[in-house]
DNA sequence: ATCATTATGTCAGCGGCTGACACTTGGCAT
DNA sequence: ATGCCAAGTGTCAGCCGCTGACATAATGAT
């Protein structure tokens, strides 16, 4: 319903489009130096058009982005209750990066590029935070849930997805640092940092139930 | 020699008029519906002479925060490197939380309303966020040093900083959900907060050198 | 072919922010 | 006191991100 149709297939060809010239104009000129009248020149669409398929500036890049976010909430959800609260964020993050790995080589290298556009603006890597810092509370929300405690009263699942969504930043850092923003490469070191950290913790830290 | 004179009094007082006339517009008519036209003109200056004091208009609330997180890092730079790198993290930042206790009631109230209006606007909780990441870098190359570790190599240090901020950001987010801006109160949760994500690690974690 | 729906373009405008330049004020030496 | 330099302020003109309102064109259903 949504998928078929002369219409819908136009709009995804703008969208992307818009991103792929965005991104071509950002990793030449920069983020901040480039105007939103050089990405519509670019496509020939009007600059109110632009502002049709995305909200801001920033969504051209980080919208892919919180996609991501977003399935890593459904994921979690879907994970049955009787596994460890730890374990469910790191099952459901496995999922997120197991969709990225499925995409084709023109989307993974359209990832590449966003990755690369994101760890070298500043403006970017703050907007992308501040933008996961939304999801922060539907996670935490889920994973009191899943340990039997009010997240008003008890602290611990919001540390634990406070220090999960930390080692995850950490992985992304140490790529970017590295100059490292191929898919496969990003994803098995965010894995790494992300094992890393909840290894540092006590074993029965999250799991007791008061 | 900064501090004396009659022009640098001068600057002191508009400063400071202008945090208290935003606050005070922020607060009733909340942050985005003020312009800064509207703060400028409660102060009697001209537009230009607000940006010559903040460089955006974020700044006339997050100012004040970003001084603390500097703070921080001297506090952290001045201990001495016998301690253990966690404890650091945490003396450092009790340096800090006496700071803000030092104030007399006039500052105080300010840094009541100072958080009140960040708590309460998403805009201000996200460029806070994105600020406290400034500083992430310097600590995490500082806590690499006192472990004798390459923090390019080793991830622990990036780690326990993301962890030590993460678990400051939950009892100020804590405090938040409590409509909670008193400073001593926010003071002492955010010790907690803290105190409970450095208990949760396993002893030897952060400690060994390799 | 007709018509409702939906996407696009145009235009006018707001608000944050900046550079350039003229003007005023505060500090300092004579 | 006077005169001078430096530092702070105001004015103006303008860029850029973003939005509402309205007109126009393309699409899909009948």
């Amino acid at each position: 319903m949504t998928t078929s149709g002369l219409r819908e297939l136009k709009k995804q060809r703008t969208r992307l489009a818009l991103i792929d010239a965005a991104l071509d104009l950002f990793l030449r000129r920069g983020y901040e130096q480039t105007t939103i009248d050089e990405i519509v020149a670019a496509v020939e669409v009007s600059q109110r058009t632009f502002f049709r398929y995305f909200a801001t500036k920033e969504d051209v890049v980080l919208g892919v982005m919180d996609a991501f976010d977003q399935s890593m909430v459904e994921l979690l959800r879907e994970l049955p209750d009787s596994l460890p609260p730890t374990r469910t964020l790191v099952e459901a993050m496995r999922g997120v990066l197991d969709v990225i790995r499925d995409g084709d080589a023109v989307e993974h290298e359209r990832q590449r590029r966003i990755r690369e556009v994101i760890e070298t603006t500043p403006t970017l890597i703050a907007a992308h935070l501040a933008r996961q810092n939304t999801s922060l509370a539907v996670l935490t929300d889920e994973i009191a849930r899943r340990m039997g405690v009010d997240p008003e009263a008890d602290m611990r699942p919001a540390l634990l997805v406070a220090i999960f969504q930390g080692a995850t930043r950490v992985g992304f850092e140490q790529c970017a640092s590295r100059q490292e923003f191929d898919p496969y490469k990003v994803v098995s070191r965010v894995e790494e940092s992300v094992s890393l950290a909840m290894g540092a913790l006590r074993e029965d830290w999250a799991t007791s139930r008061g």
